[in-house]
DNA sequence: GGGGGTGAGTTTGTTCACCAAACTGACTAT
DNA sequence: ATAGTCAGTTTGGTGAACAAACTCACCCCC
């Protein structure tokens, strides 16, 4: 039997923190200015008690801050943090998958530059810059020290 | 009562393909050059009913092939189709943010440049190339043909 | 002041997926 | 013959997700 060690990367890590059902669809919410309970729970279809629960586990995480938008009743709007904010590159990433990739794609919400064109994601070299399209990429496994190709 | 009409987009298309809890942590697994049931399920910590579960499903959506490598007993290795592949900037872009914004971050398995250098993310307008860091971007919401600040 | 509506949850009861552990079947190694 | 590996499948229990109803604090309007 095979020793069950699951690696702790930064990968898993983070999915810890919004690799749950509803999570990302929350962001995306919040991305697209939904702020708002009401809206938030509309628009991506989450049960009211676990929609609830997501905001918490997103503010206590430190992605998402509650701000209170008036008293009596106490009304809370739900605003990215700088860390929030650095999770766009994934949720592009899994639209523009979705876009080129799934059997039938939806109509996708745009996420445009002020010119006018939709984004993308690049991923590039850390210090070079140099884009990687497939190509000139390794995985280096940490604990071993062997590099395999990806 | 505001209506709940969920938004049907490509976000939410791609999660209901990955966005279950471990199956981005398999194709981390396949990216890294694991593609053996019993390395996934080691590294993963999966149980072992959900890994069958979850590479089916993954096989059953373009995103991974079962390649059988010995008859008697079959054997089979997990590996990348091309949409599969596609979904290489998703993982990195978890990776970089699990890095940057986790309380505590741990070792990150390397994703590296045949430079030698760790690779990264990078939110691109997808006709001039301009590099986006954060500014400039806007959301336009289909359906009612407006646009909100992101 | 009574009736209806909204916004943001919480409560309730059921169902379902996840989970660990045990089991299977086909083999290999000693 | 015994033990071990690999790739699952089966089993039974538990917690989480789910839909629907309910709460509470308001506002609006007649």
């Amino acid at each position: 039997m095979t020793a069950v060690r699951p690696r702790s990367c930064p990968i898993a890590g983070t999915l810890d923190l919004v690799g749950e059902r509803w999570s990302l669809l929350v962001l995306r919410e919040v991305f697209m200015g939904v702020r708002r309970y009401a809206g938030i729970q509309a628009n991506t279809g989450a049960p009211r008690d676990v929609l609830a629960k997501r905001l918490r586990s997103l503010e206590a995480a430190g992605i998402l801050e509650r701000h209170r938008y008036q008293d009596r009743p106490q009304r809370f709007e739900y605003h990215l943090t700088a860390a929030g904010q650095a999770l766009e590159p994934v949720l592009i990433g899994l639209r523009e998958w979705g876009i080129r990739h799934l059997q039938d794609p939806p109509p996708a919400p745009r996420f445009v530059h002020t010119c006018g064109a939709d984004v993308r994601t690049r991923v590039v070299c850390g210090e070079c810059g140099e884009p990687l399209e497939g190509g000139g990429l390794v995985t280096v496994l940490e604990e071993s020290g062997s590099a395999r190709p990806a």
